[in-house]
DNA sequence: AAGCCATGCAACCGCGGCATA
DNA sequence: GTATGCCGCGGTTGCATGGCT
C-alpha cells in the first residue's frame, strides 16, 4: 500500500523560488513558527508550494543562522574525518559545523572537497587531529587546536593505552584514503557501532571501512577515550558548542602530554 | 560573438523512521 | 497490530553561470 502524497503535485508550484515567494516564508515562520506542521503551513502562509518544498528551503536556505560562502579548512577537516569515519551522514556532520546545513556539506563534498582529496591537495596541509565516538547512538567528535604539535610527538601514554599510533592520526588516515584510490561509488561504510569485536579487551579493533580509514577502536581503548570525552561531554553538544568543547578536549590532551 | 561544456548549487524525489489514532 | 500522516534524510536532477574554443 503506497503513501499518499503530501499534496497535488500537479497544482503546486515547483522549481526556483521568487523573492517574494522566500519573504511570506521567512515572515510567516517569524510570526506563526512552523505550528510543528509544515504540511499545512503554504496554505495558512499562502504560498503556492508543497509543504515539504517550504520546510527545505528554510532549512537550508533561509534560516537566519545559517553561514553561506567558502568552507575553511577547519571545515575541511572536519568534514573529512567525520566522512572516513562515519560516512555520508550529512545530518550528522552539519551538526558539527556552525551554520552549515546537510545539504551545504553534500554538495561541498561532491562538487570540491572529495576531488580536493584525491588531487592530492589536502596533503600539503596540517591535517589535524579529528578523532570521532559513538556512545549511546550519539557520535562525538573531537579536535585538537595544537594537535599539528602533538602528533609531531610520540606519546608514551597514548601508545600504551591504545597501542596504536594511528588511532588518533587523521594524516594516517588520509594516507590511506588516498592510496586506497577513491571512486565515486566507493563510499560504503562500516558503522563503527556494530563492526565486529572478537579479540581480547586489550587489543584494538581497527575496523577498515572501504576508503581505507580507520573508522574505530573497541574495548578497554573505547573505555579509555569514553573517559576523556566524559570529562569535556556532559550532554550531546551540537554547532557552536562544539569547538568549545574541542578546545577542552585539546587542553585535556594537552595536559596529558605534558 | 556564439556555441559548447564543466561546474556549482538549489531544489526535488522517494524512502525509512516515528508518532498517533 | 495496523493504517495513516508528517518529518528528516540521502541521492539525484536540472538550471544558472562562467570558462573555453
Amino acid at each position: 500500500m503506497g503513501r499518499s502524497p503530501c499534496c497535488d503535485k500537479a497544482k503546486v508550484k515547483k522549481g526556483p523560488w521568487s523573492n517574494e515567494e522566500d519573504s511570506i516564508l521567512v515572515n510567516f515562520v517569524a510570526n506563526h513558527g512552523n505550528g510543528g506542521n509544515w504540511i499545512s503551513l503554504p496554505k495558512q502562509a499562502g504560498l503556492n508550494r508543497c509543504g515539504k518544498s517550504c520546510r527545505l528551503r528554510w532549512l537550508n536556505y533561509l534560516r537566519p543562522d545559517i553561514r553561506h560562502g567558502d568552507f575553511t579548512d577547519d571545515e575541511d577537516y572536519i568534514i573529512y574525518a567525520l566522512y572516513n569515519n562515519i560516512g555520508s551522514k550529512w545530518s550528522v556532520i552539519a551538526s558539527n559545523l556552525t551554520g552549515r546545513t546537510d545539504n551545504d556539506v553534500k554538495n561541498y563534498w561532491n562538487t570540491k572537497l572529495k576531488k580536493k582529496i584525491s588531487s592530492g591537495k589536502f596533503k600539503n596541509m596540517n591535517i589535524p587531529m579529528v578523532n570521532i565516538s559513538k556512545h549511546n547512538n550519539t557520535y562525538y567528535s573531537g579536535r585538537s587546536n595544537s594537535s599539528t604539535e602533538l602528533l609531531d610527538r610520540s606519546h608514551p601514554f597514548l601508545h600504551s593505552q591504545v597501542g596504536q599510533d594511528d588511532i588518533f592520526d587523521t594524516r594516517k588516515g588520509y594516507e590511506n584514503f588516498i592510496q586506497s584510490g577513491y571512486t565515486s561509488s566507493n563510499n560504503s561504510v562500516t558503522d563503527p557501532e556494530i563492526s565486529s569485536y572478537s579479540g581480547s579487551s586489550s587489543s584494538v579493533d581497527v575496523n577498515q571501512n572501504s576508503l581505507g580509514s580507520i573508522t574505530s577502536f573497541k574495548g578497554e581503548e573505547d573505555e579509555f577515550w569514553m573517559d576523556l570525552l566524559s570529562d569535556s561531554f556532559d550532554d550531546v553538544v551540537h554547532g557552536s558548542q562544539l569547538e568549545e568543547k574541542i578546545s577542552e578536549i585539546a587542553s585535556l590532551l594537552d595536559d596529558s602530554f605534558s
